[in-house]
DNA sequence: TCAATATTGTGATAAAAATCACGAATTCCA
DNA sequence: TGGAATTCGTGATTTTTATCACAATATTGA
């Protein structure tokens, strides 16, 4: 196993290695046990979030509770909201949680700016994780715009396939109609739709996906 | 009336002068008609648009022609989109529409980059628009996602009375539903109830909007 | 182990929205 | 000015999704 500064100049190689020398240094490392919120709604940010190993689930929440799963966060990749709320520092209306054990570095705000104009390296890693992110909150919108639910949910499934490198998802029906902002029992009916056409098999509360469609 | 260059130094002037003279050396101004397209779906994008003067609605567009108002841009705004695609040279699924006469100022993608360094004000105005942009695609995301169509119509007439800061909106019915992804006969009888309601009025083909609640 | 809790299945019904099928009114030009 | 094109109104029907009601498992922890 390589140690954490090794993994951090894997993650982040491109970046200067002065500057991922300064992260290991100012950087605030924490660790998250599955299912743990990092970030919840309404919560002000005073850092910006690097994930370094593991998952982190970002959802949008409004003001009656209903939510609505917006993209997972991996390995090298950068929250952008707590980049925007850091800059601003405003709350924002987004819950952030661990789908596995994950561990982040959280780079406290007033360093932002002052990197931005050193590391030239800097601004293109927070510019690229600006454009990441909007890209995949477009796709995210395309699928809750034009979809409908069976389309939306064989999406959600696929997500959650790629993030974990699995074809065994373990989540609830409950947990997957919180986040696709509908109800267990159209999810029961349909995830039986694609257990009848052999597209997933359900073994035992887990959802194993054979072959969905892209 | 002031020269375009005192209208660009209005609009930008959080830009260094000397930036604000670059763009106005470089940038190519173009002029659109109301209800003209700047930028259709699948068309490669290789500069950033600014806007001077007018309304630019922006629009998510998927294969099969469906439609969705993301949200306007206005003098002194920036599109995210073009800045993302200009950077990585690719097209994107996006609509831009001139909602009335419209001046806009394109900087060639080259200078982005070479900007980003130079000017930390150039710098600071590239991520100011990201994070407006996905805020407001945000605001947008919570309408789709949470709320029924007639509050979505309140909302997007709304979004029309602002941008235009007038409370006369002519927009067709069609028109509307397209852009709210739904159909022109659903919208005909929302808009009759808001009408019977006293919210607003049709007065020959136009929306007068009395009062819309937030 | 056994009760409390969480999870799933399913029929019936309701609500929201889309679609179909018209006809009427309006606007735009040639 | 008169026909084509666009726009609008409205009832009937269908599709999609949500909600209600209730039962059956499965899981967990004291």
């Amino acid at each position: 196993m390589s140690s954490q500064s090794e993994i951090i100049k894997g993650l982040f190689n491109q970046l200067e290695p002065e500057l991922q020398k300064k992260i290991q240094q100012v950087g605030h490392i924490r660790k998250f046990k599955e299912d743990e919120f990092l970030m919840y709604t309404g919560q002000p940010i005073r850092s910006a979030v690097l994930v370094i190993d593991g998952i982190i689930k970002v959802s949008r929440e409004d003001d009656e509770g209903n939510e609505i799963f917006m993209y997972n966060l991996h390995p090298g990749e950068a929250c952008a909201i707590s980049m925007t709320c850091a800059a601003r520092n405003i709350s924002s209306q987004i819950m952030a949680k661990s789908l596995v054990d994950t561990t982040v570095i959280s780079i406290p705000i007033e360093l932002m700016d002052e990197w931005a104009s050193k590391y030239k390296s800097w601004y293109q890693f927070v510019l690229e994780t600006y454009r990441n992110r909007f890209e995949e909150l477009l796709e995210m919108l395309d699928q809750i715009a034009f979809k409908n639910l069976d389309e939306r949910l064989i999406w959600y499934l696929r997500q959650h396939q790629k993030s974990l490198k699995s074809n065994i998802v373990k989540i609830s029906f409950t947990q997957m109609a919180l986040e696709l902002n509908s109800s267990r029992e159209v999810i029961s009916r349909l995830m039986k739709k694609l257990a009848d056409s052999g597209q997933i098999k359900m073994v035992k509360n887990q959802v194993e996906i054979v072959h969905l469609p892209i």
